[in-house]
DNA sequence: TATGAATGAGTCTTCATTCAT
DNA sequence: AATGAATGAAGACTCATTCAT
């Protein structure tokens, strides 16, 4: 049961598309590459602290190639966004295809955010600090995704309360104390380190479904 | 009683002591509000996107004058920096001196890590989104203080743990879902909004101590 | 008699004033300095080819110190051509104040044009060669002013003709005509040369009346 | 008779020919094409605004495809300087040729010169716009065939005067004159427009004739 | 206290051109 | 004939900071 009622969103069309007109395939990969090497660089030195000159050193290119790739340093931003919220939207359709009561599919929903987070802890750091560096339609098309994601999160929340399986209580606000509480994971959480997505996901879980259930009594 | 049994902070000697050397009242006065007023234009543009120029003129003075009450543009950014930590530790020593069960300490916590920053929305934005713009002894010396309020925060969940209040858990993992939690509203608790600091805290608290208490049976 | 029956123009208000907003009058000489030095560097060497490197170097600045005075590479050739156009108005409004047949008008038009041209080559140099790298209400401004002055000369051959002066003709082609012959000695009028404006106004005025002065049968 | 007493001019030995040795018949024609479009784009942009990348686009060849047939921006630059000074003097050449009186040689030369002024619009844009962008042999180069054209024109003046034709006068402050006023039709005679050559080359003969005929008396 | 001119390294981006394919 | 990736110097412009006044 798709719970927000929403239709599966695919990795935005006319986003990537546009801003990178049909090229090869060499060229795609290579783009693509620069972009998950430059964020990690944004992610360690931050976004404007980061000069293209160092893009291009880290990414073994002189200042003309590096263009040949990307249009402009926000772009290269916008594309590291989306990159996130690509993977965090596919999180969430595989949670509303796997439908289920909606405990379990918090719960879910927690394993495949935290599990974004853990394979792309730059791009997300880079995802949840720069985007004021975001400008015009690129903020506006950011901002958009953003809440589409939030309101999947109110909407299993909203679920939950209808059904009788959780308490009474703002879905806005616990939405928000739901994303804070995951999100902020992007501080220490890393693929590298000795704890795994799930290893945080399930006491979160624990913690976060005890916190809203109706108790029974 | 003092759960954590470290010693009250004080608003960090050797700081704003040692890089403005004792002067007027006025001159202070003056210095803190520059502080407060650019705060709200960093938050609102980025440290990085907001030039000295930009400061001046918001600020009422010419460069010379600027730099008459502000050593250095990342100078301005640990004030700030430093106003938000200052507040937070006050809070949280508050909560070691009033004691009561660590259910009641976590709450209270939570009250005034929100207030500070349902009062500071602007340093408390520049606080979490800029910090990795402080370089050598202000990056290190951020984050010891933070680090130290998150070990209050962890202080009093080993508290609950130990006097059976609380259910087992990791008190580190834990800790950081809290301040996740709490912390994350910056995003969107302002003192102008309709929202109190309060009507957030209760909520928050009514979720997370439900979470982690252990069950009744 | 004001044959145009154009009010006389005042140097544009609105122009260089909102461009550069109320400053010393030292900031304005030197400005005016650095405007009519680069003038001299255009003509010789083109806009687009000269770069602001070399327009510092000419003018004795660092580049901060350029960009003190002048806002942009582009509103610097907007001044050189505001220049040359208030200089070119207030000798036509001077032909206006002075009446007369508008054959005297005529070739008191063509004096004022040639001195200015001669006092102004390089200024003048870059208004003819350079216009179209003027852009939106810039290169706009600079169409409208260049207009009223053509349609000055259009007024005189207009009012000959209408006195019998001169013979039937097409005005617009006509002051096109007045205008190539007189503005084409931008190539090779120069201030410093053996050739004062006057030398080359007087024949000049001689073949274009002659031209267009109705036959005495 | 030809006034000028000089050799009728091929189209440029040593230019074209030696930049371009000796290619098939489609290179040349694929050649002949780029340089026309070229000067349209040049025309409307500037010759320095105008970036390869868009001469490619507008062309429809890829990088290395236009250099294949273009040796440098410059050389193409070149190209279309030597497109119009070739067709001026095979105009000239056509007047010489012709013979007659002073006067209808002049009138002849007008017809010639806005002939191709209407015909190749675009080329004397950039022509009359562009040359100082020309460098070193090049500039040289045509300056000299520049300097050619405007020999031929005073030849004709003097050739007047001396028949007793035409008054007294400076030959080549007229000669500049007569070239100012046709010349200065670039800016807005064109092919697609309503006014042929004609009707301003007709017009324009009757003033300057009447201008420096020696009066009947 | 305050001004504002000056510095010059730094910003992102574009350029004409080359060359391996 | 043609592609398009790569070069790297140069483009205009901004920056935080200093200093003579």
């Amino acid at each position: 049961m798709n719970v927000s009622g929403e239709v599966p969103s695919e990795p935005m069309p006319g986003t990537e598309a546009s801003a990178a007109p049909a090229r090869g395939a060499k060229w795609n990969a290579r783009r693509d590459a620069i972009i998950d090497t430059s964020a990690q660089v944004f992610a360690r030195g931050g976004y404007h602290a980061t000069g293209i000159a160092e893009l291009c050193t880290v990414n073994g290119l002189g200042k003309g190639a590096f263009y040949h790739y990307i249009a402009s340093k926000e772009e290269l931003l916008a594309a590291i966004h989306d990159r996130v919220m690509d993977e965090v939207m596919i999180g969430a359709d595989r949670v509303a295809q796997a439908g289920g009561p909606p405990s379990a599919q918090l719960a879910m929903l927690g394993d495949e955010l935290l599990d974004v987070i853990h394979r792309y802890p730059d791009h997300v750091w880079v995802f949840l600090h720069e985007f004021p560096a975001l400008t015009d339609e690129r903020a506006e098309q950011f901002r958009v995704r953003r809440r589409v994601y939030e309101r999947r999160v109110e909407a299993v929340l909203r679920a939950g309360v209808d059904s009788g399986e959780f308490r009474e209580l703002d879905a806005r606000l616990t939405a928000f104390a739901w994303l804070g509480m995951h999100n902020y994971t992007y501080l220490w959480l890393k693929a590298g380190g000795r704890v795994s997505a799930r290893d945080v996901a399930k006491p979160f879980a624990d913690i976060f479904l005890r916190g809203i259930e109706k108790s029974t009594p």
